[in-house]
DNA sequence: TGATATTCCTTAACATGTTAATTGTTGTTG
DNA sequence: CAACAACAATTAACATGTTAAGGAATATCA
């Protein structure tokens, strides 16, 4: 992933709040277990990330008000701005991936990747 | 590496400190700049994690005579049998592996995994 | 030889992973 | 309804990754 962390770097956030911020840009509002687990995200982790998200202006954090237990939480538009210009810059840094270790192998990592991640998880 | 983390829960170390206990088991006594590398840790946290195993009695610190600078660090018989306890649990963990995964798909899992490697390093 | 550069290591500051304990809320049930 | 279970999230404590700054010792070279 060094790569990718270089570019976001000089954005001044970090993998997982990248990760983070291209969920809610795919899926909008979410509940935080929701957002945890497609972010891939333990919990505690979630908690830190968010505070210090919504202090930089990234995300919002809300209640429901129908169950005060839960919270919902959504990109800002200063959030999506940054997930706007660099995702293309992403998208240029997995191509360069692929073509690095060449289309076909690059299937068949993700391939035996996607084998062990099952194992792993037992 | 779920699973060797699990075995591992049970000794009291973490995963990187048993990486440091096998490459010290293998090579002996090391300075500690060539113990990092081998154990593949950043110096920072190799100062860290030397300091606490020291505590926990498994390896000594000794400053080099000649270049105080130096430090050479070495395991300790504690050290020694918690390897020689768990060397063949670890290595039944990593067959097992082998054989969820099938003998042919793990190389090929780790050549491609190494020719990612010095490309992720640039 | 003495100022400077280099090397080896430590500290500091921040971010995350991980497990366990804790706090509020809501649900259930006797 | 009151006690208790279940759930969502937070907090705490510890370990590591990572970058930058600092300190001590050694090497270099004018």
């Amino acid at each position: 992933m060094t790569p990718i962390r270089d570019m976001l770097s000089e954005t001044g956030i970090t993998e997982q709040q990248w990760r983070v911020l291209r969920v809610l840009s795919e899926f909008g509002s979410l509940d935080a277990s929701t957002l945890a687990n497609r972010a891939s995200l333990l919990f505690p982790s979630l908690t830190r990330i968010a505070t210090t998200m919504r202090k930089k202006g990234l995300i919002t954090q809300t209640r429901d008000v129908a169950d005060r237990r839960r919270q919902f939480i959504a990109i800002t538009e200063a959030g999506q701005k940054l997930i706007d210009d660099y995702t293309d810059q992403a998208a240029q840094i997995v191509a360069e991936f692929k073509r690095t270790l060449g289309e076909e192998d690059y299937e068949t990592l993700l391939d035996l990747l996607a084998r062990l991640d099952p194992m792993m998880r037992d």
